[in-house]
DNA sequence: ATAAAATTAGTACATTTGTTCTAAAATTAG
DNA sequence: CTAATTTTAGAACAAATGTACTAATTTTAT
């Protein structure tokens, strides 16, 4: 593996086990042995490597959009699929999630990048609820900001779902990730017919 | 006022608008003109000025809750006006939920404390749902996990639809809260019968 | 009024941290 | 094979930060 790349995985395990402020670009370069120079050789400033991260983050679930949107229709078992598969990849990269303000603060463009991201996937949940209204999977008698509101709520469970385990339940893994996919699965229960 | 009450307050200015990791001691003390001898007289760990600000706004809640339950009868309108005093109260400390997983990592006792709340609070939530099923405000055909799973929902998005709004709404005041009374009030709604 | 206690200012120290710089080593290209 | 380029190590720097210490000042108690 290349350097960077060594620092990168590096970099994602200790940021994810111990937070963004306890490691520093030495504890990264130690854990894999190199040295700080080296590192910032390859990574100029300490932001350049969450930034990194976060980029691959956003790819990988730009993918994962990209797959929904390609399937010809959209049930209650591809919103399950859907809603696992955006767990893992929340998870792999957990650290930004349970940091989630500080890195938009430190990092301005994660930011803007996440709001227009935000902005984008909004719409697209608003139009799935829309036909699965039309095709009867979901009750056609709520008032129309109640799907506003639970788009809203889907997308803080969404992106906090991790935070909330790290305060109160402290699961790792496969049993956290099937919890919270009963969680977010739960959200849909009382809006189906 | 005294100078305790001087610091503990420049500190939830400075740190609601800055972040706790921006703002340093120095900071706080130089905001109210006094020296950092001084307010390290009065607060030997900077750690102390959050875990006091918690200590107050753990207090606060436990008001809130202590008045909820003396009230003989729990309705909507009841919920409703808990769940209004309660984003005000977390709208003031607002720094410790921007920023919740980090200060229950700095400050262990915090997330003691915080874990025994939520385990408190959690059957409170599902004893009065249990009532609102039987007095026909909410329905009964729906499965016991879903209210379960609805409780976890209403702790993940009282506690971070700050962080959500610090993220893609950057709403401030009363237009916050009264957002997110509506987000949060909106999650009863497909549960009423 | 005076002694004791509490408060305050200011300095200083040790540590940490991000980053830069230089020279050596390794790799690549021609 | 040799020159150019890339990569690496290690030292060094400057700024920041939490905290301790000391002496002065203010407040309180008697």
């Amino acid at each position: 593996m290349q350097t960077k790349e060594k620092i990168l995985a590096a970099a994602l395990k200790l940021y994810n086990n111990k937070g963004i402020n306890t490691i520093t670009t030495r504890h990264i370069a130690t854990s894999i042995a190199i040295s700080p120079g080296n590192l910032h050789y390859h990574f100029k400033q300490t932001d350049d490597i969450i930034k990194t991260l976060y980029d691959r983050l956003a790819t990988e679930f730009d993918d994962l959009m990209q797959a929904l949107e390609a399937l010809p229709l959209v049930d209650l078992a591809v919103l399950r699929s859907f809603s696992r598969s955006s767990i893992e990849v929340a998870y792999k990269y957990r650290f930004i999630f349970l940091h989630f303000v500080e890195v938009a603060t430190r990092i301005p463009t994660i930011r803007t990048h996440y709001k227009s991201l935000r902005a984008r996937r909004e719409t697209e949940f608003k139009a799935m609820f829309k036909k699965l209204i039309q095709n009867g999977t979901f009750r056609n008698d709520l008032p129309g900001e109640v799907w506003d509101e639970l788009v809203t709520q889907i997308f803080i469970v969404g992106d906090f779902w991790q935070s909330n385990n790290e305060l109160s339940g402290r699961l790792t893994g496969d049993k956290l990730m099937m919890q919270y996919e009963q969680t977010i699965s739960a959200m849909f229960f009382p809006y189906l017919k």
